[in-house]
DNA sequence: GATGCTATTGAGTGTGCGACCAATAAGCAA
DNA sequence: TTGCTTATTGGTCGCACACTCAATAGCATC
């Protein structure tokens, strides 16, 4: 008899390969590092040969990017969820706050840093940091334009309030990989004070506990990931298809748009 | 007659030769990126072996971490110089945020973001972005209690004012290597706003130009990066020596502070 | 049960990297 | 001038990577 080693060879559909390729890659991505997103790695983490990722992604430049891209997207519908039934905006703002200097957030950070350095070297990142920066940003944006209109928040200036608290988050975030112990209060509240001040609101009314009322406050980074993936390919397809459409170069967005081929 | 290559080879002293090394290493850090400080790739622009590389560094991340302490500190220096003959501490204080807002600045902040990416794999560079990051918080802790002392600033907390500062920094850095065209005024100014708040300054005190007074406000990094190998040769001596004072492993320290030896 | 499509394998190419080591020669000192 | 120290060379090894392509074998369809 055969080894216990090399089973017989199993044969899915291509949508269910890629999907099972691209989560993988993304939980890479999220706990060791894009640059750990090679097609040994992501072949060796399913069982099968690096040949066959080069199948789905002729060219590894694209998965890394898309394992990004499926990892943010995965951390900002947790983070910034788009329906919020469960709270009003104060309290889902309170939520991000507060979720924003747990542990967890840790991964999050490391991720974008490692993304915003690699995006230097490889223009498909780079593309897809851009646009999920701008993800974030109109997230955010839309939360405060719902507070406004409820009265919770005031500002004339929504999309200004929404970047300047994700600057001060970014800017806490760059040491997630260094030691950054006996920070002072001032500084760690940095993003809730600047967020008091730019949506002009008391001082503390956004620090948890009691602020966010009865929403979950804890999250896993590698599970928002895997539940990303169908929503990932989706906005994939859909820039992609927006691509082919106003350039003259379809083949150049195959390989993120060949999910629904 | 032998040909134009390979040319005789030179012996220079162990200092010059290691100065020459380090200058390069911390010039390609800068421009290129810390994974381009390789032993081919320094060797190659110095025109000798890579053998010769590894004989002044056996280990190549000790290049790569004293490339990046070199480059920063030359940059530290030119932004927060240690010594402020020209002016007042508010007029190099906006010296500062006219230099952080400008074209040359987009290499230091690319070079942080590199650094502090890498240094989640390199334990050897992770201590040196801590020692650099420590540094900046020191120097413009000082520039604001000079500023205090001399009734220009007031706080009662200039190191928690210091971070907050260089946090937004940070943040606003992060998107070096990615589009941020028409962001909005109040992000842009973000940092001087933070430190208008933090030091207790009347709205547009820090805004350059004027506030600089006569302050030269033009500086280039890899310039700044060259005149700082002697500095940072002394500092990675004196950091050795604090090492195998302490320690019980003075060979771990030994290859950043051949220098001297 | 036979057939055809294609997902999947296996093997091989070329590149760049750090690390290692013996041989060589530059330049100083006797 | 001679000799010695050691800075410098030249070559080699093993590893990990992306990429290419012909051969193989699941699995659905007829």
């Amino acid at each position: 008899m055969s080894s216990s080693v090399q089973r017989k060879r199993i044969r899915k559909s291509p949508e269910a390969r890629r999907a099972e390729i691209v989560a993988t890659a993304a939980r890479i991505a999220l706990t060791e590092g894009l640059e750990c997103v090679t097609l040994r790695r992501v072949a060796e983490e399913l069982t099968v040969r690096p040949g066959l990722i080069s199948h789905y992604f002729p060219s590894a430049e694209d998965l890394v990017a898309e394992a990004f891209s499926v990892a943010a997207l995965g951390e900002l519908d947790t983070l910034l969820p788009q329906e919020r039934p469960d709270g009003t905006p104060a309290q889902y703002l309170a939520r991000y706050f507060a979720l924003s200097s747990g542990e967890a957030y840790d991964d999050i950070s490391r991720l974008w840093i490692n993304a915003r350095h690699l995006s230097r070297y490889r223009p498909v990142l780079r593309d897809v940091v851009t646009r999920m920066e701008l993800a974030s940003d109109d997230r955010l944006e839309a939360l405060i334009l719902d507070g406004v209109a409820r009265g919770e928040f005031r500002t004339d200036e929504a999309r200004s309030a929404a970047i300047q608290i994700l600057v001060v988050l970014d800017g806490l975030g760059a040491h997630a990989n260094s030691d950054r112990t006996d920070r002072p209060a001032a500084v760690t509240r940095l993003a809730l004070s600047t967020a008091e001040r730019a949506l002009a609101l008391p001082h503390g009314t956004l620090d948890a506990p009691g602020a966010t009322g009865t929403l979950p406050l804890d999250f896993s980074p590698t599970e928002a990931a895997e539940a990303a993936v169908p929503r990932a390919a989706a906005q994939a397809a859909e820039a992609a298809a927006a691509v082919s459409a106003q350039a003259a170069a379809p083949e150049a967005a195959a390989s993120t748009a060949a999910a629904g081929a």
